[in-house]
Order: structure tokens, then sequence, then C-alpha cells
RNA sequence: GGCCCGGUAGUUCAGUUGGUUAGAACGCUAGCCUGUCACGCUAGAGGUCGUCAGUUCGAGCCUGAUUCGGGUCGCCA
């Protein structure tokens, strides 16, 4: 570089600076030689700017300009001017750098594919790839952004007297949950750490070493399957808080979301949002994490059916099953017999074992269970769902209504985007409120703790947790954004003795218990605050807020499906010392 | 572990009932060009059709296996 130092960044200078002399760098983005005269575009971290080259700049930097190759790498001095033509495709559009000093730091290769927005590339590609990915500027700036809004984050809990601890990643595994990841121990042969899911643990121990208030923007590792939406390690925004209540906590983090959008995107949020229990959100949306952009709503239709001949629905009714339906309004011109198959699959996919349906065009009802039914119960149907002529109506029965609901809730999901009924501008933000306290686990044969088995049963509920677990609900909470789950947290047990029966009714033995979790039971001896916390998944917020499709999106070096980072190569075979050294032997087969 | 979709030039894709020498666009190379900005014009190079096996006189195309990538169900407290 010589004496030459950056004075400006190229996205940031503007009229403002015309007749400035300033020093640039960055890479060559591309070059446009007409002859006599030299066009370059400049980008850096900020954006572009472009440089000119003519028949009056100095012959040996125009002849180094012609050499200009894109990704070539450069530091430039000039006088910055305004452009004779103006573009508004860059935000630079209206000037240009004048360059009287080139210096060409690095050539490049031709890359593997064009640095540039707009152009289609495959993701393999792009992640073995990802250093020239990562230059372009559309996926260069989600990564910007999201600095920025870990920066809000901090801000935000820190002007609110949180204190950012770190936790330790190599911690004991804990049953219960998702499958860890395993760290084998060199010094204690046979012994593992497990990388962890969450700080769960330690952000309740904080509480009872007196933090009061604490966050981490914290890494976290699941071994589980990867989604569009799910990396094997992600980050957490991790709070937890003392002498607080449910509502407190919630109206704190609406406090968070409202500034990070307003400093990030400039859109004011309106708080507090709606709180709804997870009873409602799966009888109204078949979800709890519901899409409240759209209608087409689930409703009850049981009743109609009571007492019928339509043999499919007559013996859910008989197990004590429920059956729903969704009005599609004035979509029978949209909803073909075929899409309607589809949808059929859509819902067989989540467990349904059919998807009975009303099609009702001006010309003719097409049904496929309407011929069994008595004109009352058709009248009362068409009631019950006020079906009109140019409507559709679905239906779902299942033994257990939350099946019911889970099927045409992903029905509902699939309408709404195949027909474009979502407004993508929209952030329709809830709480989910009052989740069941468990879950039966047919694979287990057991409940199995629906949030973490260290949840706060609701009061009411406290009696019921050995003898109608299924009947209980928690003091926990998810915040959903546009049919996401953004993020959740729980108020937690700080009674020792209500622990040890949520323990027992989870199928702990007394053993078992204090072998996982024996020292945070004792913790909770020495004087507990109330207390309870949330975590974001901040890669899914940050997602979110830019309206991308993928997680990967808004990470910088992710994973592909099969767990492996195609630019290093991990995971990858170690070689035999080191095995040795951790005293592990393969089993593998051929 | 299951299901669905895909793999053809550096990249993104097209490729008819199985039939001569596998095409396009962008990129790349060379030349020309003083206001371009996805610059333009001319010429050119570039292919083991993911891999292996099979069917066939003949396979990019059909069959099987395998591998890689994407989506998804299970899974993800």
């Amino acid at each position: 570089m010589g004496n030459l130092r950056r004075t400006n960044y190229c996205g940031e200078v503007s009229m403002a600076n015309v007749g400035q002399e300033m020093t640039v760098c960055g890479s060559i983005a591309r070059s446009r030689d007409k002859g006599g005269i030299i066009f370059a575009d400049l980008r850096d971290t900020t954006g572009i700017l472009q440089l000119v080259f003519d028949e009056d700049t100095p012959r040996e930097v125009f002849t180094k300009a012609e050499r200009l190759k894109s990704e070539y790498v450069v530091i430039c001095r000039g006088a910055l001017r305004e452009r004779a033509a103006k573009t508004d495709k860059v935000s630079t559009g209206d000037v240009e750098l004048y360059v009287s000093e080139l210096r060409i730091l690095s050539e490049a290769q031709t890359p593997p594919f064009e640095i540039r927005d707009g152009i289609n590339v495959g993701d393999e590609l792009r992640l073995r790839y990802r250093y020239l990915d990562l230059r372009r500027p559309s996926v260069h700036e989600p990564i910007v952004l999201r600095s920025k809004v870990c920066q809000v984050i901090r801000n935000y809990f820190c002007d609110n007297h949180f204190c950012e601890i770190e936790t330790p990643t190599l911690i004991k595994s804990t049953p219960e949950g998702a499958r860890d990841y395993l760290v084998p121990s060199r010094l204690q042969p046979g012994h593992f750490y497990a990388l962890p899911q969450s700080p769960q643990l330690y952000k309740q121990i904080l509480m009872l070493s007196g933090f009061d208030r604490y966050f981490q923007i914290a890494h976290c590792y699941r071994d589980e399957d990867l989604r569009a939406d799910r990396q094997p390690e992600f980050t957490q925004v991790d709070e937890e808080l003392s002498f607080v209540d449910e509502n407190d906590i919630m109206t704190i983090n609406e406090g968070l979301i409202k500034r990070l959008w307003k400093e990030i995107l400039d859109v004011d949020v309106q708080t507090p949002f709606v709180r709804m229990p997870w009873d409602e959100a799966m009888s109204r949306f078949g979800s709890d994490k519901p899409d409240t952009r759209f209608g087409l709503e689930i409703q009850d239709v049981t009743e109609v059916f009571r007492g019928t001949e339509f043999k499919p629905f007559a013996a859910v009714l008989e197990a004590g099953g429920s059956i729903r339906a969704i009005n599609a309004k004035g979509m029978a011109d949209k909803l073909s017999r075929k899409n309607i198959d589809k949808l059929g699959e859509v819902a067989k996919t989540y467990g349904a074992k059919g998807l009975a349906f009303s099609r009702l065009t001006a010309e003719a009802t097409s049904s496929s269970f309407e011929k069994f039914l008595t004109e009352e119960e058709k009248a009362n149907l068409y009631q019950a769902l006020n079906a009109e002529t140019g409507d559709v109506l679905l239906l779902v029965s299942d033994a257990d209504w939350v099946k019911a609901c889970t099927a045409l809730g992903q029905v509902r999901l699939d309408i709404a985007r195949k027909h474009d009924l979502i407004d993508p501008k929209k952030f329709n933000f809830l709480w989910v409120v009052d989740f069941p306290l468990f879950e039966y686990s047919e694979e287990e044969g057991r409940w199995m703790a629906m949030h973490h088995p260290f949840t706060l049963p609701r009061a009411e509920d406290i009696d019921k947790v050995e003898t109608d677990p299924g009947a209980c609900h928690a003091v926990a909470y998810d915040i959903v954004l546009n049919g996401v789950e953004m993020g959740g947290g729980s108020m937690r047990i700080n009674d020792p003795a209500l622990q040890d029966r949520m323990f027992h009714a989870l199928g702990f033995t007394e053993e078992k218990a204090r072998e996982s979790f024996g020292f945070l039971m004792d913790a909770y001896k020495y004087g507990a605050p109330p207390h309870g916390g949330m975590a974001y998944g901040l890669d899914r917020m940050v997602m979110l807020m830019l309206g991308k499709d993928s997680i990967r999106d808004v990470i910088a070096f992710p994973k592909v499906q099969n767990g492996g980072e195609p630019m290093s190569g991990a995971p990858d075979v170690v070689d035999a010392q080191q095995l040795k050294d951790l005293h592990i032997a393969l089993t593998l087969g051929e």
C-alpha cells in the first residue's frame, strides 16, 4: 500500500464529498474498458464506488487500469467528482472517483461464479467458496446487519440492569431434550463433555448466585437433523431475571423487540402483544406458532355430526374425538379438485387420515361426504361455517382434537402460501402462553416435559402434577412472529419440594435425578429468588427481520443438510493417534 | 430411518419416441470502442452428461445401485 491509507469507505461518499481528495480500497466488482475511458466499480464492505480513468489520467495509471479484472484488490487515490451520467442503481450513483494513483495489491483468479447479486448459484458451490459468496452485497449485508442487531440487544440489556456472563461450553450431558454433541475427555478416560443445547442450568445457577439479571449471546448445539430454519450450531439470545413474574418478563421483552425493530428496520411495533393461550392457538390456527397474518381459521363442527351416518366421522365421535373445519371463503375457483387432492396429501403428511371437502361452485357442489349426510346435518354444517356458493369446506376428524387441528393448520398454511394470502410486509407478533406442562411420549411410554423439567406449573395445576399430568399447564410462553417461533421461556421452579415432585412425575428415580441434576437441586436449597427467563433464536430473529427464507442467509458459515461444512470439509476423519489419546475405538462397519 | 425433487460447459439451465458432430445465456480469452454502469461490437476456447453396473445394434434420455445437494416427516425439552 506504500503510504496510501484509506480515508473513506466506498458506500459512504456522496455529493457532499465532491471536490475532496480521498483514498479508497477494496475489490474490483466490475471493469468496463471503453478504450479511451475506463470505468471500474470498486467494492468494499459498505458499498460500491465507480472509479474513472481517461486520457488525462497519468499514463502509467491508465496502463495499470487496463489490467484491472474482477476481484483484483486495489487501493487508489483521487478526487471525487460529480458524474456526467448519473445512475440510481447504486447509492453512490451521483459521484465517481477520478483516480490519480492506483496500486494493485492482489490479482485474482477467475472466480467459479460471478460475484454479484441477481445471479443464481447452487448452494453447495456457494458454501464451498463461501468467502466469495460473502463478497456479494446481498449475502454480505445480512451479516453486517446481524452485528448491528447484537449491538442493539447488548445496549438494551445493559440499559436495563442485565449483566452479560459467559457460561461454559464443555458441560455435563443431561437427559431429556435434543441429542447432545459429545466431546471426549482426554484426562478422564471414558468420560465425555457435552456441548450445551442452551445455557439453561447455568443461567438458573446465576440467579442463585445473586446476579439478578443475566444475558448472553450464546452459541448452542443440537445434534438433530437440519431444516431451512435449523442448524446444528446456532446462536441464542439468552436471558434470566430474578424477582419477576411472567408478565414482567414479557413486558421487558416487548421493549427489546420494539427497540430492535425501530433501530434496525425503522418499524414501529405496537405493544403489548396479544397473549394467546396454547389451547386457543391450537384450536383456531392448528399451531402453537400461529401465523395470524391471514384468516382461514379453524372451527369446531363436532356437534353438527353427532349421530351422523357418515362412518369415518361416526367412528371418530365414538372414540370421543372431534371434527374441525376450515371454510376457504370464496376460493372455489382457485381450489380445483386437483388442488384439494394436494391439500389432502398435506393433511395426511401431518397425520390426518383424510381431508373431507365440499366445493360449492355456482354450477354444482362436489363433495367427498355430503351424500352421506341428512339434509338437516348439511344445513347445520353450512350454517356453522357460514357456507355460501363459492366456498370450499375442508374437514378433518381425529380422536385427538389437537391432531385434527394440526393437520388443518398445515392445510391452512399451504393454502395461504400457494394463493398469496400473506402480506410479507406485516410483522405479527404474539405470545403463546399456558403451554401444556407435559406431553406424552409414545416412544418412551411416559410423560415428558414439554419445555424442560424446571418449568413452573401454573398454581392451579400443581395438585394435578402426579395425578393428571395431561391437564397441567405451565407458566411458559413463546414469542411468535409470522408463524415462526422466535423464542420462548418460562418461570422456573424455585421450591425444591416441588422440583422433586416434578422429577417424580417425569419418571425420574431419586438416583437418576441426583445423578443428572444433583448440583442444581442442592443449589436451590440455599435460598432461591423467584425467577424466569427466555431465549431467542438469534438466527431466526435476523432471518425474520430481513424476510429471508433460510437461516443460512444470516449465518456466515452455515452447515449443509448432512451437518457438513463444505468449505473446510468438517467433519473429517482424524488420525489414529488422536483417537488413541482420547481412548476411542471406532466400530464402523465396512 | 422414511418420502419427494435435483445433478448436462466455469455458472445457471434447455435437450423431442433412445439415433449423425450435446445447445443457449452469462462468465472466460483475444481484438475494437471516450460516459459506461448486467456497457456494446467481432472472433474464439471451453463437455468423461455425478459415479458404477445393466438393458440395447445404439443411452444425456430406460433399469438398478451408489454418491452429492435441496425440501420434508420422524426428530428438534
